[in-house]
DNA sequence: TCATATTTTCTTGTATTTTGATAATTTTAG
DNA sequence: CTAAAATTATCAAAATACAAGAAAATATGA
């Protein structure tokens, strides 16, 4: 263990499962020394990434909540999707769930999300959690964008049933790749279905998407153009808003160096 | 620079004004070698605190995300406090912000915020930003609770105008501390008036406040005893709940033991 | 396209930091 | 107050980070 390592593998131990946890478990899960970990957190609660609770637990610190909020505050992506997603909630013809998501090391992560008020499902989908690869249409409309090598490595470590099954995969991601959009049911919450389309910027380095989901006994034949439709017009509104954005950054480095 | 130090230095330079940095930027600021700052942001790109932009810029990455989601899914004052912000708001005769706020270093930090929907100004309360410690309800709130020793350290470092300015300051307290709760008017936005109480966990560590803000044109004298006893009652019952997840935690970590 | 500039990684001996076993101290709980 | 638990301090050995320049990879622009 070494440099940042060292660091983000005590951080990583705080999940959603196990929020807090003492020195001496820390200790036993890394099978490090008590001592170095007790070193190494007293450093973490000083920058506030870590903060000691009760009974000689530590919990994540409130640097995350900050260093959350300046990502809200300045994240391409998450400032020109965030603004567009109640008015593509409100636009859909049934309640429904819309998301922003992007790649993320080699899981799809939430940034964004707006619930309408009625929506009686708990979607898997909320910011910040990370979601399969190779399911659910939201993961789907983003790597349908990649090509290539860089789809091979993200996919190297992915698991299918068989052969017939990543076949199948294939198949339908070029098919969605053709028709613009993607549309999944039970792929990763049940009695929900998805539609997603990407979204991209180059520039930027943007490999996301824009999705609404719905209760599956809501959604009628008829919602599919008009789902798609909006999420088309919206996807490019966010690109074209993403591009503006960019500028924006690009005229302050300029002006401020 | 060492330890933790050197990859926090490197974070902290990502800010709401400046929320993109280039290695030579980062190296300048920080009077170090480009080829060490180098090394360090890989570490932290590889990490996902950090993630690379276009133009050779660097962002923060989405690990901040992550862990900020868990830190809602469990931290006990965000999970008790949160659910009850929205009905805060409801119960309040006038459109208000309604915040949850806690101890950070020395300043505060806003961790959880509801508005209601026709609330006309922009408040600087919002989830994940520091506030000043010794202006505004909501902070003051916080701090009326601490004594002694404790209190010394914390107010250390800031700056009052002169003497009878900390005079005031500390009767203030007080008089706070005997009524049970904080009434502030523009101090840390112009044209809102602020009500905050205390809300406090020994064995969680927890020093924090709940605060309803107004615009002060909204505001009549004879809502003043309605909010105040809204802000009592659902601290008590914020409190309540926190002991209620503190039990929770208590017997999850005797179980798995 | 190619040439050029920029960005990033690599290499190396040396200086610095981290480590972990143990001891000492402080805090907590009954 | 006491005993147990939690935390900090110490220090020599081991591991690692550092800085400077060279080399490689990548982006940029004619």
């Amino acid at each position: 263990m070494s440099g940042f390592t060292r660091y983000n593998k005590i951080l990583n131990l705080f999940s959603e499962q196990r929020s807090s946890w003492t020195v001496l478990e820390i200790s036993d899960e890394l099978k490090t020394p008590s001592s170095t970990i007790y070193r190494i957190v007293r450093e973490l609660v000083l920058a506030e990434f870590l903060e000691s609770a009760a009974g000689a637990y530590f919990r994540l610190g409130p640097a995350f909540i900050k260093f959350n909020r300046i990502i809200n505050l300045s994240d391409p992506l998450v400032r020109a999707g965030q603004p567009f997603l109640k008015k593509l909630a409100n636009e859909n013809p049934i309640e429904s769930v819309n998301v922003l998501a992007r790649l993320y090391g080699n899981k799809v992560m939430c940034v964004a999300d707006y619930k309408t008020p009625f929506f009686k499902n708990n979607t898997s989908y909320q910011k910040g959690k990370l979601m399969p690869l190779i399911y659910g249409a939201t993961s789907r409309a983003i790597i349908m964008k990649i090509v290539g090598k860089s789809l091979e490595d993200l996919l190297k470590q992915e698991t299918f049933y068989d052969d017939n099954d990543k076949d199948t995969f294939f198949k339908n991601l070029k098919n969605d790749n053709k028709k613009g959009y993607c549309k999944t049911e039970g792929q990763v919450d049940k009695g929900l279905i998805g539609f997603a389309v990407p979204i991209n910027n180059k520039k930027l380095g943007i490999e996301a998407s824009l999705s609404s989901i719905f209760n599956s006994i809501d959604f009628l034949p008829e919602h599919e153009p008009i789902i798609y439709a909006n999420l088309t017009s919206y996807s490019l509104l966010i690109e074209r808003y993403i591009n503006q954005i960019f500028d924006d950054i690009q005229n302050y480095h300029q002006i401020s160096s």
